[in-house]
DNA sequence: TGATATGTTATCTT
DNA sequence: CAAGATAACATATC
């Protein structure tokens, strides 16, 4: 689920959030979730939060960094000190409107949370059901393996046209799952790669290097569209997923999703149905009549 | 009970 | 050896 868009979103509201501040200890609750030593990072400042990827990185003072993954259920909440009332009013008011479930933030720490970091004001809360993330110390960034990532999806600078058409033209698998593989194009997962591919108006299954010119540049331009609609709609939160705001909050960008989670339902844009179909394990959503 | 679940990677199989 | 497919990670819901 966190996928570039819902992670930048992190990566920005963290970046205004922490700033600053000092690492004043760290709860590791499940240790699984948590790679280094507490001591590098312990009374260290904030200089800032970016990111690589679908991995957020917290830039500490003397060159150490915090890396985090939220892979499939992970959550970054911050409950700032001083305004612990009213953040957990934000939460409770989430409950209460909606149904309960293990994804609804809650009171802090929940029974999922992995590992508590506290600051000189505040603290940030790793939730993670399913333990797949995880929270690294790291001396270097080159030792998150710059090589294991492609350009930046939603960047139209690096994400060039040439090198869109340099990969696919060089693989005849289908191009979900090119779009997809990180190595190649950094940030796009299996939500935005079902929509980009609808509103280029493109079968998730067709070889790579069987699209067209035009169709190349079209799906170019959809990928970076999608990624950026949804930055602006603070990611997506759809029904199961377990992507927060770090207040605790959703995004909203599931109320514009075209195909993904839909099977079964009208399409959007004409009057087919929209079918659901297994590709590298992953569901794939599409509509047969306008994609091609 | 079986199918499904957003990411990534190790381990088959071809 | 490379490309492609699938299982595995841990847990929950429908």
């Amino acid at each position: 689920m966190p996928e570039l868009p819902e992670v930048e979103t992190i990566r920005l509201q963290l970046d205004q959030a922490l700033k600053g501040l000092r690492i004043t200890g760290v709860e590791v609750l499940n240790k699984k979730s948590f790679v280094g030593e507490i001591g590098d990072i312990k009374e260290k400042r904030v200089i800032g939060v970016t990111r690589r990827a679908k991995i957020t990185i917290i830039e500490l003072e003397g060159g150490v960094y915090l890396a985090i993954h939220l892979k499939l259920t992970g959550q970054l909440i911050f409950l700032e000190e001083n305004q612990k009332s009213k953040i957990s009013k934000a939460c409770f008011f989430e409950i209460k409107d909606q149904k309960e479930g293990p994804f609804e933030v809650g009171e802090l720490p929940n029974k999922y949370t992995r590992v508590i970091i506290s600051f000189d004001k505040g603290k940030l809360f790793f939730n993670d059901l399913r333990i797949f993330g995880w929270i690294r110390v790291l001396r270097d960034l080159g030792d998150l393996g710059e090589d294991k990532f492609g350009p930046e999806a939603n960047d139209e600078k690096t994400f060039t046209l040439d090198y869109f058409k340099n990969i696919l033209a060089k693989t005849k698998k289908p191009i979900k799952i090119v779009i997809m593989d990180q190595k190649k194009l950094a940030g796009v997962g299996n939500i935005y790669a079902n929509e980009a591919l609808f509103q280029a108006k493109i079968l998730p299954t067709r070889k790579a290097d069987s699209l067209t010119e035009e169709e190349v540049k079209k799906l170019r331009n959809s990928i970076i569209n999608v990624l950026k609609e949804a930055i602006f709609h603070k990611g997506s939160s759809d029904r199961d997923e377990a992507y927060r705001q770090i207040t605790g909050e959703k995004g909203t960008y599931q109320n514009y999703f075209s195909v993904y989670g839909k099977a079964g339902q009208k399409c959007p844009k004409c009057q087919g149905t929209i079918k659901r179909i297994v590709l590298g394990g992953r569901g794939t959503f599409f509509c047969p009549n306008c994609q091609k």
